[in-house]
DNA sequence: CGTGAAATCCATAAGTC
DNA sequence: GACTTATGGATTTCACG
């Protein structure tokens, strides 16, 4: 992971549809030195994949929810057949897993809020693990799209 | 937003560095077809982008965590202010304003347990708007890269 | 709006230093 | 480990149904 490294994924991580000959030109290194590293990056694991980046609203996911959740027993049994649940329901885009006063997090995303509605009452308070949950509608979401590393703890 | 739309969204999302002639063969549509109809969707906005999805330790950012935040006078000032300088703090990956209890969620990423304490008391306690926050670390995460489109609200 | 062919550009693999 | 070159394949444009 030196500085070319590093820049690459920054450039990559900006636009993921780069040629590999742009990319090279704007680093000022052969482009079969870009591509050696690119796949070096992409064997060892530090390039996961690339995806497109849709807008919500053309996949009808209008409203945005995080539902904070507390599960009994905390179990290592419970924990993960509640996480393997949820992350399948198709409203659910992430579950953390956390410390502390909640146990998980579910960012869902739905039609309308009717439907997130529905979710809670059909998905949710039906589940007898279900200790309690909060939702919190999102009003507005920033997210950072190129993450650049951060110094080494040293 | 036809059939052939939504087919040609999922794929992106799974792959975006599909070559445009694989996604036509797949789709069993001609090339220059297909390009035109995801120029079409770029144009419209559906398509926002295209990002290399990057290993958090490679980026040096192996403790994730939420804060919950809550600020004082809740007006629309502070809260545009606040997202603004939050939004722009190199530990912060995502900023969500909220409706409910807490004002705002802040997603962190950083290099450890005490970049994750520095954070949050040179960053957060320091701040004269912030009547409260709460912290959670980050066990595990599920996140979901492609998005299904869901049925129209009817 | 979808198709097919032509020109240009690109990814990839050898071979070299 | 990085560069140069050659080639097979892809992207993209354009004229046409």
């Amino acid at each position: 992971m030196d500085e070319l490294d590093t820049e690459i994924i920054r450039l990559l991580q900006t636009d993921a549809r780069r040629s590999n000959r742009e990319l090279a030109r704007t680093l000022g290194i052969a482009p079969s030195t870009c591509l050696e590293r690119v796949r070096a990056l992409t064997r060892r694991g530090v390039i996961r994949g690339y995806h497109a980046d849709i807008d919500h609203a053309a996949l009808n996911r209008s409203v945005q929810a995080m539902v904070s959740v507390q599960v009994r027993p905390l179990s290592r049994a419970v924990i993960e057949s509640f996480k393997n649940s949820v992350s399948a329901l198709p409203e659910v885009l992430s579950v953390f897993v956390l410390a502390g006063g909640d146990d998980f997090l579910l960012h869902v995303a739905v039609q309308d809020l009717d439907h997130l509605h529905g979710f809670l009452l059909d998905q949710l308070s039906q589940r007898r693990e279900i200790a309690g949950f909060r939702t919190s509608v999102i009003f507005q979401q920033v997210r950072k799209p190129v993450l650049s590393r951060l110094p080494d703890p040293a």
